[in-house]
DNA sequence: ATGAAAGCGCTAACAG
DNA sequence: CTGTTAGCGCTTTCAT
């Protein structure tokens, strides 16, 4: 394993030479600089990690800490950390992804004095995260995907709940739909303030009275289970209901087979929206969902040149910035069977000119069933 | 930020007695220990991880080398991160996740050459891995998650694909199934050599022919549609058939929804098997899924301590163990509805005493509704 | 534009 | 059982 003696040696110039053509950080004549790189490349030298970060003070690798519960990391997820994970790698850092929860402080506080972070992405925010605490308490650059309540000089990426909300909601409403019912994380988890619960709850009610309608709410445990009582009590609350939107992307499936199984069709009987969800997940149902595609990867990449620049420049400008999900029409959302076109629904290919992007996704669920 | 420096002068000792406490590389009076202790606390001591790797030669951190394609990780897979990233916690390491698959070589090079790395674990390793030979030859010690073609001198854990098949030919022979079709991996992977899905073959073939029946398979691509394709294809080969066993998470949800639009009903007309799913995924399906729960945690667990005796052990032994997957029964499978029991299905009550774990089945799923 | 040298904070001989 | 000390391989003043 070379050293930077070795090379320095076989290049003929001084250690400190070499450190200053491998960082840049100060000039160097093209002449020794060309001798250096061909004795690092001839002697195929790596710096030593360890070495470098001892002496600068720098560890180039950056924490990703992820509560990762017994459910895992949906798609939605894994697009973020491979985003940032690809980000860091671009920039020469290494990413460490720490199975860290609002739970473990103290092994939170351990990593991050042990100097072994440069800086800190932290996922799955709660309103009030000890977590932030505790960095900063300690010095570390942070970036928050979420918010927390108070976010005065803290950098954060999140998804733009008000905007998705509204996409979603317009999307039904153009589709002719006027009972929509909106299935929301569990109620606890609305009482708790997590904020993709209450954000989405606000929007909908916003969106809703914004187009004259009612806003019908429903909770629902995250689980299949919970989708499958959510609906009965949608039906229940709202038998005339004719479209779904759902935040609960473990609740959506539950929902999905109560509605076969009382014989509902999707779309035709009800159109279903899923909120923040991948597109891998959204394929997995039958028919595919219309989603809310979540901008993970992104995201990600934001978060770490946010986080880099903040590493870079102890005291730098906070950076604030919401991506909204991406509508993207799938099999499960249509006109509504008593709608505005109240001749019913004779085939899949009754043309309806004001819906244009219904009659796309027919058509791109077509191709893929072919494919 | 304290030093051992520090410590040493509040305890009053030399900066060797501090580290030796620390690492336990030599015995310490108790009452010299209990002195470095308490100045330690005092201090709010950390030790430097840099520093501490520099001087030993030891970065602590261990690699998870994970290709993350566009599908992202599954619950399966996140399982055994969670559980390699626990076991590495409780060893004092770190477990850093790398994006890399076998595409990026330099990548990896770099990542091992930078000796940032003590060892590490490397996830969907395919038959000839070019990953393993840059490892080698950099002299880093690892451990395949999964298995080459040549494992000589190579420790891995992996899925014990035979009794897992096994198990589950026989849960649905019990049953008393006899035209069970295996949808396998797509006719490109299997042909590839991808190592679950040729085992899986291969162990189906034994399994099924041992019990005097025919083993179909059917090949499907990665996706709900190729699942749905693959049922219509099957449905085709053995109209008459009764059970599935899928091996492909994905396609299995297409195959659900196809069974569902074509009115057959699960598990009365047919029963499904899937293979290698955790409990997550098979929940979302309606009714949930009876599946060969994969042991991903403990997959995780033993494969960090199996690396971590090669790091402290540089030319330790090898280690290769194979788990199976837990037969979990749910909703997805019972008896034919023309089988053993002529009688046919009159209610959930027909007890069958050769079938007790339908049964508990039907409870069991009873009972998480009411939840 | 380059070199010399002083550490960064810790570990691990080597001495007692 | 404890102390002394020489590095680990690099960055970064301070010189020139």
């Amino acid at each position: 394993m070379a050293t930077m003696q070795d090379v320095a040696r076989l290049a003929q110039v001084s250690v400190s030479t070499v450190s200053y053509v491998l960082t840049g950080a100060r000039p160097i004549s093209q002449a020794t600089r060309d001798k250096v790189l061909a004795a690092m490349a001839e002697l195929d030298y790596q710096p030593n990690a360890m070495a470098r970060g001892l002496a600068s003070r720098r560890s180039r690798i950056l924490g990703l800490l992820l509560p990762m519960d017994e459910r895992g990391l949906g798609a939605t997820e894994t697009a973020f950390v491979t985003g940032a994970a690809a980000a860091a790698s671009v920039a020469g850092y290494h990413l460490v992804l720490s199975p860290i929860g609002v739970g473990d402080l103290d092994e939170l506080r351990r990593l991050a004095s042990q100097r072994m972070l440069d800086g800190a992405l932290l996922m799955e925010v709660q309103l009030h995260d000890p977590r932030v605490d505790v960095l900063r308490e300690l010095g570390l650059p942070l970036v928050l995907i979420g918010r927390t309540a108070d976010t005065t000089d803290l950098s954060y990426v999140d998804i733009d709940f008000d905007q998705t909300v509204e996409e979603a909601v317009g999307h039904l409403v153009a589709l002719g739909h006027r009972r929509i019912v909106y299935v929301n994380h569990s109620a606890g988890t609305i009482a708790e303030g997590y904020g993709p619960a209450t954000r989405t709850r606000d929007a909908f009610t916003i969106a809703m009275t914004g187009h004259g309608l009612e806003p019908l709410m429903i909770p629902a445990e995250d689980s299949a289970a919970g989708g499958r009582t959510a609906l009965a009590t949608a039906l229940r609350q709202a038998p005339d209901l004719t479209a779904i939107i759902a935040m609960n992307e473990n609740a959506v499936f539950g929902l999905l087979g109560e509605l076969g199984g009382r014989g509902l069709s999707v779309p035709d009987d009800v159109s279903v929206v899923s909120m923040v969800t991948s597109p891998q997940v959204a394929e997995l149902a039958t028919p595919a969902l219309t989603a809310m595609n979540s901008p993970g990867s992104a995201l990600g990449r934001i978060a770490i040149e946010t986080l880099l620049r903040h590493v870079d420049n102890a005291n730098g400008e906070i950076h604030q910035q919401l991506l909204p999900c991406a509508l993207q029409v799938r099999g499960s959302s249509g006109p509504p069977r008593t709608g505005s076109n109240t001749a019913g629904n004779t085939g899949a290919d009754g043309d309806e000119p004001t819906v244009p992007s219904t009659e796309a996704a027919r058509r791109r669920a077509a191709t893929r069933r072919r494919a």
